[in-house]
DNA sequence: AGCGGGCTTCCGCCTGACGGAAACACCGGA
DNA sequence: TCCGGTGTTTCCGTCAGGCGGAAGCCCGCT
């Protein structure tokens, strides 16, 4: 089923692949199926990346995911150093809050979510660190997206848009507009668009003051707190110039 | 240089295990170097890793571990269970203290960090999520030990414990009589035994209140404020407690 | 212009990947 | 206790695809 080219590296990485958010763990017979391999074949592969630990043999003979594969990729620069430069900052919004903090990235039309704080007083989301999302479809991807290439704005502006809710913009005039607000505003509020129950107060992350946006960082809270974004405006901007002018000066030394 | 059986499925794990910690960016001819591998054959291996997205490369022409790969191993259960339950408590004890808030596994006999909680105010630590420690050396590392299988036990107090600073516990003798205290005693405060600055209070975390000891909690602050252990014993034993209550609940219904 | 280090492409040899098939382990039902 | 079914492991002959030497390319440095 996997799109991969046939060629040995790229077995391993179908079998990689199977192993999804809504799939982490399988059983040898379910990742044959999934990737279309024979069973031997994958039996073969399955047992390789066993050995060396990337994946792991739960009691029940489900595979999934290894620690070792985890060490390696939580070294990902991309997360890592992103995740250490702005927890301290996500930290002192949380203890403001209470709410939800959430950091993620643009991969192309998507967004993913690197970091997350949550307490158990913030409400319960959809949204879980590693997870992806279509990036018109939340307040974070949209500050993303105003900061995209313009040919990528284009493209995903031309596409048609999910509505999640009754809230939810779809209409490609009134996002482009919103697009234009973002980039004079900074903060952008997005009330209830992806889920009933939530707002998102959303800022863009830069690699120093005036650098490339690559990041963004946002509040969520329950959309009965609406009036809370007005406040939570500062703040936010606050940390997220904090975390840019952060990742500019470990990144001037670097390059 | 490296172990892996020579099959394709090898070569692509070895690639991937040459960024550890101390690599997190390489360029190919580094990565050939590193791997024993020709040239030619890496350069293969890392092209088709990159285009399936678990490499990335830099503007700089180095690779590095890719975003796909980290999203796909941040759904690895044993970390990703854990941190989902643990994260609310440690912002609990975060909260409360504004120290750094750890959460460790155990895997064989080394000790792998899966979490980190810390904010401005928090001591620096040469520690890092993901990243690996005897089991010997540190706090937590000592209560996943006192509560590992016998043999294990056996097989770290026989081999040469490494003295971080004049006051890391060494001998075998001493240290038998330590694990023991931590058995009955639950909580475990580590005075400047890994680094000179540096105090911990370790807790195990179990599945149910009286399952496995899967993991360790750990609060590491100034040894200049050694006095607050004391205190932080009572609160830090509750959060134990809470997170194994709620995996042993989570762990029922999927068993 | 000429040199050199690192990267990319090419291609023929041959090894190790492939998957069908058969044996095996486990479970639940009669 | 035996039987059928489902899922896993092992085996092996065939041949596709991996391998790496070598040549070519790019870019920065002198």
């Amino acid at each position: 089923m996997s799109a991969t080219r046939s060629t040995a590296a790229g077995k391993v990485l179908d079998v990689l692949a199977v192993f999804d958010r809504e799939h982490p763990s399988q059983t040898l017979s379910e990742i044959a199926q999934r990737t279309g391999m024979a069973l031997s074949t994958t039996h073969r592969v399955v047992s390789e990346l066993a050995g060396w630990g990337a994946l792991e043999r739960a009691e029940d003979g489900s595979w999934h995911v290894g620690l070792r594969l985890w060490e390696i990729a939580s070294g990902c620069p991309r997360t890592q150093i992103l995740r250490d430069v702005a927890l301290p900052f996500m930290q002192d919004l949380y203890e403001a809050t209470h709410e939800n903090i959430q950091l993620a990235v643009r991969e192309g039309t998507e967004l993913v979510f690197v970091e997350r704080i949550a307490g158990h007083r913030s409400v319960e989301l959809l949204t879980m660190v590693g997870s992806r999302f279509p990036i018109g479809s939340t307040g974070m991807g949209r500050v993303l997206l105003a900061h995209a290439p313009p040919e990528l704005q284009e493209e995903v502006l031309a596409s048609p848009l999910r509505a999640w809710t009754p809230h939810t913009v779809t209409d490609p005039k009134t996002l482009r507009a919103q697009l234009d607000r973002i980039r004079r505003e900074q903060v952008f509020v997005s009330d209830r668009q992806l889920s009933e129950s939530t707002v998102a107060v959303a800022a863009p992350v830069r690699t120093g003051r005036n650098g490339p946006v690559g990041a963004a960082l946002g509040i969520v809270f329950t959309a009965r707190g609406a009036s809370r974004a007005r406040g939570l405006r500062e703040p936010l901007l606050r940390a997220a110039y904090g975390i840019s002018d952060e990742l500019g000066r470990r990144a001037r030394p670097t390059a």
